[in-house]
DNA sequence: CTGTATCCGTATAGATACTG
DNA sequence: CAGTATCTATACGGATACAG
């Protein structure tokens, strides 16, 4: 899709500085993205929530392995990206609720792209040796 | 993205110090793929050798602030993923080109979708917690 | 020119125990 | 139920020196 022109430049089609300052790419909202998402339990967390909204224990309980501390991290890192809503029911005992936000779930669409790639390529984490 | 893991790879005896260590990640590949790219200096290395092939030098001197440990390790990483090729031609001094292979070029454009996602949402890499 | 070897500081992940 | 606190292990990134 290099050639629809929606006014942002394309990872693609867009022209490149002889030299990429620093400045540029540190703080690139591209890497940080995909920094954050590719932790352990991020992508996982998305798509569960992609579902349907989820209580704390029922995330804990469907997947496998996550601690409650990183759990908790990880709904926390994507709240604060926006991704995510936390909602707080006040009852004994208390109740809360993930979801996807709006953008959270414009994400995931291109986020298959992604991972249709990464199927059709048997892109498995080989050990980098 | 279910957490089948057939089994860490036997770190094989290499007499280098310096060995590229076994991810976790390696239970998805989709999340090992946004791992990967994740890290501080493959996706602007991509994106350059998206536009054309560069030898070790240039993409030395047209990423700023990248060490020639970091290249290489990126390289490396980039070349055991399969999404870049590189060939040496044995002349004195020697020479060596990286170019991306057809699926790293296939690669570049869902990326722009997340790209587009990144930019348009606005997702700086804010502090993590 | 194209890398390796060593050493080091920091960030991230996880286990376990405890709590409002 | 939904988290924190503490502690540890390891991965990542960088500086510098050296080598084929």
């Amino acid at each position: 899709m290099s050639g629809t022109n929606t006014g942002v430049p394309s990872l693609v089609d867009a022209p490149l500085a002889e030299r990429v300052p620093v400045s540029e790419y540190a703080a690139c909202p591209v890497t940080g993205l995909l920094h954050r998402l590719g932790d352990k339990w991020s992508l996982v967390t998305l798509v569960l929530l992609g579902g349907r909204p989820h209580r704390f224990n029922e995330l804990h309980q469907r997947i496998e392995g996550v601690s409650q501390r990183m759990l908790t991290r990880t709904l926390r890192a994507l709240e604060s990206d926006g991704l995510v809503r936390r909602t707080v029911h006040p009852t004994v005992p208390p109740s809360v609720e993930y979801a996807l936000t709006s953008p959270g779930q414009a994400l995931l669409g291109p986020l298959s792209q992604v991972a249709d790639w990464a199927v059709e390529h048997r892109t498995d984490a080989r050990p980098t040796l």
